[in-house]
RNA sequence: GCCGGUGUGGCGGAAUUGGCAGACGCAGGGGACUUAAAAUCCCCCGGUAGCGAUACCGUACCGGUUCGAACCCGGUCACCGGCACCA
């Protein structure tokens, strides 16, 4: 018989369908659960997409290997429909949002089908469903009554093509993360989002989960925890200058203070500043740049200094001259910082230009030259009064003590983090459920108006002005204050995508529920996420967003655990064929669908797990397909001509242990291309050997999550499936036996000094003297070792024999 | 500029984490089967020298530690990803 791919996948993809093979069991007891989460898709209109498959895939191995294991495994999929592609789509074809999204679902679906993905369908999740964002929204209320959500008046990243305020995280390169358009700032009125009050949390919980460790530090990286002090400075005029340093133990080496452009002060103090129509230019210019841009013009620094006003050391008593500078940003500290020249290399450039003093207050570098920045215990503290003679490390505590008991400063910690920006002007999101009452102020929706619906509305583009389409279908705004019932106007702004996205998993363990997001036994049965997959890219906004929303529902009871997450790997991207990434506009997409018609979707899973290490980029080849292909067709030979006996035979017994463990090991450590080595290698051995029924039951059941297809189909025709059932229902990965996995005899390897000679078959465990005369008895040793004396052996158990002559 | 990561045959990649570098696969070469081709099966396949056994070289580059280094340490270069002049 043939192998014919095409028609076995279909029979068991229906099969498993109509079955629910794959059902998850809500509060089984008898097992354990698994639960491994996928970061569910945006339903594009190109479709699926072989970067997909990767980690979907990979999943999909572990979910079904863990299954045989006999865990209650829930392995969940859904869809993050709302978003931008969707809405241009659209605009641009006037066709519904909903309707667009509805029929890229229904091909994503088809497509995992078509890959024979072991998800249970029944709990099948959809943002844009107004079942699914009725507890988005609710969530959102829960923050909002917490005082989490807050409305700020502030500069936001104004995306001049798609019309829409960014989050800071969104800005990539100074342009648009979606459309690559021009971003500039522009003070908008919007919905904020409290998560640095989360921010202690998120670093110090990173300790109790089991990320990767690049995910840990990206997460770290990002929030960026900086302890300091803020110390207060005087003006000349009596207004005080608070700035916030690490290094207060510098503070006696302060040669000037420079000010952000955006700071009041400054327009407060223009009757003040003699100089105000340089200072008032040099504002005008920075307002121009946006955050990006001031960071990226790095080299040159630039600066006005303010005439008629100077600031006061606390410290010293000496007055130092003030500055106004771009490289001083208004939203990070507190938009003054001390110039430390001596000690920055940042300020030693900006003293340089401008000729001011550079003190030295620790000793150990050359300041003539650049700043000395170490803060350990090379440096010793001169010029600082009570410091002097101290180390960096002693002077620090020394000064924050000192500076709190004058009462003119306290420690500090800052965050990098900011608030997250959580309004959009768009209509396809979900709509903010909160209502504006001159009366009231803003009143939030009763739960039991919950969904807040999506209007209908004329058309889906943003008005002139930047507000959402929403704020012209009046008949919608004008409302009533659930308060006091005047009348009053709703919120037109939706939340951005990440809103969805945030909860998602939670939605999985019990996806009906009309109560509650998800009922309480659901949440203490699944949680938390055993294993969690995902892409690089989504390990600063998504993993941090989630961890966030999840840490408040904890808070306020909703979930059992701290944290979402018990696990994150992360995968590389596939690229295409010459090492680019795919796109359409490089014409190097490749289509799953075109791969799974020509060769399979076991050869298509096989191949992608096989393509290389999971987590490293690596590039799409057509002609190594083909690879998968023949190693799938040698196994279907191996089935045709295996004898009929259901003993294992002798000869492959070493081999086939040998192989669970590797295949067992390497999948619980996402090495899933060197277990597929480890199966074409038994592959192989089955054929030089030839095999038994008995010898290839266990090769169907090693490879059966790789390529559950075939595998089902051999199964039933080895007449395993009559003897214990479906490949799918099996509850018993193999077990090895470690004695069995290594043969009587091994093959060392023999140096001299260090220098491979040549390799002895030896006994296993064999003692070092009998290593030790089987090596001396080689000849390439005899001639290495000619007239010199063994004066050390270093034996390497089963391994290595290295015999040092003199 | 800073942070993180990577660098191994013609190619994708292995190497039990300091112990025989190149598993497995792709491409290539040779052979068997075939009228022929495809498919399949078997063998070879890092470099240099040699008919050969073999010898020497070889994991981006330079140096170090070690009996022994792709792996550890110091320095350099290249590429990829992230970014915040973060006081």
């Amino acid at each position: 018989m043939k192998y014919d791919f095409t028609s076995i996948e279909k029979k068991w993809q229906e099969k498993w369908l109509k079955e629910k093979t794959f059902a998850a069991v809500n509060g089984d007891k008898s097992r354990e659960k698994f639960f491994g989460l996928i970061e569910f898709p945006y339903p594009s209109g190109q479709g699926l997409h072989v970067g997909h498959a990767r980690p979907f895939t990979a999943m999909d191995v572990i979910c079904r290997k863990k299954r045989m294991q006999g865990y209650n495994v829930l392995f969940p999929i859904g869809y993050d429909a709302f978003g931008l592609p969707t809405e241009n789509y659209a605009v641009q074809h006037h066709i519904h949002p909903a309707k667009v999204t509805h029929d890229n679902v229904a091909n994503f679906r088809n497509q995992l089908q078509m890959l024979g993905y072991s998800f249970d369908w029944d709990r099948e999740v959809n943002t844009t469903d107004p079942e699914y964002y009725k507890w988005t929204q609710w969530i959102f209320l829960q923050m909002f009554k917490k005082g989490l959500a807050y409305k700020a008046s502030m500069p936001v990243n104004w995306c001049t093509s798609c019309k829409i305020v960014l989050a800071n995280e969104e800005v990539v390169d100074g342009v648009c993360e979606r459309c690559g358009g021009e971003v500039i700032r522009k003070e908008k009125s919007q919905w904020m989002l409290a998560i640095t009050k989360y921010a202690d949390r998120l670093i110090d919980d990173l300790d109790d989960v089991d990320f990767i460790n690049r995910v840990k530090i990206q997460q770290r990286n990002w929030i960026g925890r900086s302890e300091g002090t803020e110390v207060d400075f005087t003006a000349t005029n009596g207004d005080k200058l608070t700035v916030y340093t690490t290094r207060c133990d510098t503070l006696f080496g302060v040669t000037y203070m420079v000010i952000s452009p955006e700071h009041p002060y400054l327009q407060q103090w223009k009757d003040q500043i003699k100089n105000w129509d340089a200072v008032a230019a040099y504002m005008d210019e920075a307002a121009h740049k946006s955050d990006f841009e001031r960071g990226e013009l790095n080299k040159e620094k630039t600066g006005v200094r303010l005439e008629g006003i100077e600031a006061i050391n606390p410290a010293s008593g000496e007055k130092v001259p003030l500055f106004v500078s771009d490289y001083v940003l208004m939203g990070y500290g507190t938009g003054i910082v001390m110039g430390v020249p001596g000690h920055d290399q940042r300020d030693w450039e900006f003293a340089t230009k401008f000729g001011l003093p550079i003190i030295e207050v620790v000793q150990g570098g050359d300041i003539t030259k650049e700043a000395f920045t170490l803060k350990d215990d090379t440096g010793i503290m001169v010029n600082s009064g009570f410091l002097n003679g101290m180390t960096v490390k002693e002077a620090i505590p020394a000064m924050k003590e000192w500076v709190t008991k004058q009462g003119i400063g306290h420690p500090k910690v800052n965050f990098k983090l900011r608030d997250w920006v959580f309004s959009r002007q768009r209509y396809w999101g979900e709509p903010i459920p909160l209502v504006n009452c001159p009366k009231c102020g803003w009143v939030p929706l009763p739960e039991s108006e919950l969904p807040l619906l999506l209007p209908e509305v004329e058309s889906y583009e943003v008005t002139d002005t930047g507000e959402s389409p929403l704020a012209k279908m009046t008949d919608w705004v004008n409302t009533t204050c659930p308060c006091c019932g005047g009348p009053a106007q709703r919120e037109t702004d939706t939340m951005p995508q990440w809103a969805g996205s945030s909860w998602y998993f939670l939605r999985y363990m019990d996806p009906h529920n009309d109560k509650a997001l998800a009922s309480k036994e659901a949440l203490e049965y699944w949680s938390p996420v055993d294993w969690y997959n995902g892409g690089m890219e989504h390990t600063t906004l998504h993993l941090l967003y989630s961890r966030f929303w999840h840490k408040f529902l904890y808070d306020i009871g909703v979930v059992p655990t701290k944290e979402p997450y018990a696990k994150r790997t992360s995968h590389g991207m596939i690229l295409g064929e010459g090492g680019e990434k795919m796109s359409k506009s490089r014409g190097n997409v490749v289509n799953p669908n075109d791969i799974v018609a020509q060769y399979g979707a076991d050869t298509m899973r096989t191949y992608i797990m096989f393509i290389g290490d999971f987590e490293k980029a690596v590039s799409w080849s057509s002609e190594a397909v083909k690879g998968s292909k023949r190693f799938l067709d040698r196994v279907w030979n191996l089935a045709e001509s295996a004898s009929e006996s259901y003993e294992v035979t002798p000869a492959n017994e070493a081999a086939i242990h040998k192989t669970i463990k590797k295949v067992t090991d390497d999948i619980d450590n996402l090495k899933m291309n060197t277990a597929i080595a480890a199966l074409m290698t038994l592959v192989n051995e089955f054929y030089a050997n030839g095999c038994t029924r008995g010898d290839l039951r266990y090769l169907l059941l090693l490879l059966s999550p790789f390529a559950p297809h075939i595998v089902e189909e051999l199964w039933e025709n080895l007449g395993f499936a009559a003897r214990e059932g479906k490949m799918a229902c099996q509850t018993q990965w193999p077990a090895y036996d470690e004695s069995k996995t290594v043969a009587s005899t091994v093959e060392m390897a023999v140096q001299v000094n260090g220098k491979l000679r040549g390799t002895i078959q030896i006994a296993v465990d064999s003692e070092e003297k009998a290593v030790v005369d089987a090596a001396m008895a080689l000849d390439k040793v005899q001639k290495a070792a000619e007239g010199k004396q063994l004066v050390k052996t270093i034996l390497v158990k089963n391994k290595l024999v290295n015999l040092i002559v003199k």
